[in-house]
DNA sequence: TCCGTGCGATGGTGGACATC
DNA sequence: GATGTCCACCATCGCACGGA
């Protein structure tokens, strides 16, 4: 019997670990090599404001990358985008999503990409109340919706990819909620996530950190304020906005990569593939 | 309000070692 | 060799957390 309970848990071990042998030669990536937090904004980017000929221009995003030179350094580099959303509620089925800002790590402060998003349903108050977003704000008919944003994203998101490369995408809890949510989104439209975009859960990366010795909270803060609190990081702009949310965890992935001494592969091992959400679709 | 995940506490199991 | 003790390891359970 407990050989058979060994032979599980060395089985389990295995599969957890399998995805990142069989991601590696996908990704392209030097194995071993440090995600040096002072080397995320190298990139060259030149970049343009979008002027969005159907939509409006208060709701769509501001900027879009034209045209950008990668020094050689990385040039087999894996773009990085830090993104958040913020939704009607917790559930993927019955919720939709309100906004969606999305910044690409490697390349400097401009390239980013936010929008709000006509939800076709009404904002409910207690979310409201969290994230500053209204019936008033986005529930009009010259906010756009998901579908008619997808088009500009997946264009935004091609600007940003090496040909023959991922996408690595990272959010606060993007396992459990970001990542699902947005499978349902793509579904709803009859799209599919591209099949080399790759999820990375920052708050798995976070209970992998090592305890504050000075802390005496024996509860696991692994929350977003908490670790900007750890890091000492503030961010100015409204609070639990998309951006702003996505500006700071900017700030906690390059500390938190540097902290846990995080290596291209390892980034890689936690990587979730956009697969992983379509068992969230049914 | 949901629900998967991680953590701490607890108890069970088996191996190593000491003693008779 | 038989028995008892200690320790490491593991499974299970319950609770807290995290997202809007």
């Amino acid at each position: 019997m407990a050989l058979l309970l060994r032979f599980n848990q060395l089985r389990n071990s295995i599969w957890s670990s399998c995805p990142a042998r069989l991601l590696m030669p996908h990704a392209g990536l030097s194995s071993g090599k440090l995600l040096d937090p002072k080397s995320y904004e190298r990139r060259l980017f030149s970049t343009r404001v979008q002027e969005t000929a159907s939509l409006d221009r208060t709701c769509i995003s501001r900027i879009q990358p034209l045209e950008f030179q990668q020094t050689s350094e990385h040039e087999q580099s894996v773009p990085l985008l830090i993104f958040d959303i913020k939704t009607t509620g917790f559930f993927q089925k019955r919720n939709r999503i309100t906004e969606f800002a999305v910044h690409d790590l490697w390349a400097g402060k401009n390239n980013t990409f936010e929008t709000l998003l006509n939800p076709e349903m009404d904002v409910p108050k207690y979310v409201a109340a969290v994230t500053n977003i209204n019936n008033d704000l986005v529930c009009r008919p010259d906010v756009p919706r998901f579908s008619d944003v997808l088009p500009l994203l997946l264009a935004f998101v091609r600007s940003c990819q090496t040909p023959g490369k991922p996408i690595i995408w990272v959010a606060h809890n993007v396992k459990r909620f970001d990542g699902p949510f947005l499978a349902q989104k793509f579904d709803r439209c009859s799209a599919q996530m591209p099949e080399d975009w790759l999820f990375v859960d920052t708050l798995c990366l976070a209970t992998k950190l090592p305890k504050l010795s000075a802390s005496n909270d024996k509860r696991h803060l692994h929350d977003l304020e908490s670790l900007c609190k750890r890091y000492g990081i503030s961010v100015e702009g409204p609070p639990h906005r998309a951006m702003q949310e996505v500006m700071k965890l900017c700030q906690v992935f390059q500390k938190m990569s540097f902290d846990l001494k995080l290596t291209y592969e390892g980034l890689i091992d936690e990587a979730i593939k956009a697969n992983y959400f379509s068992k969230f679709l049914n």
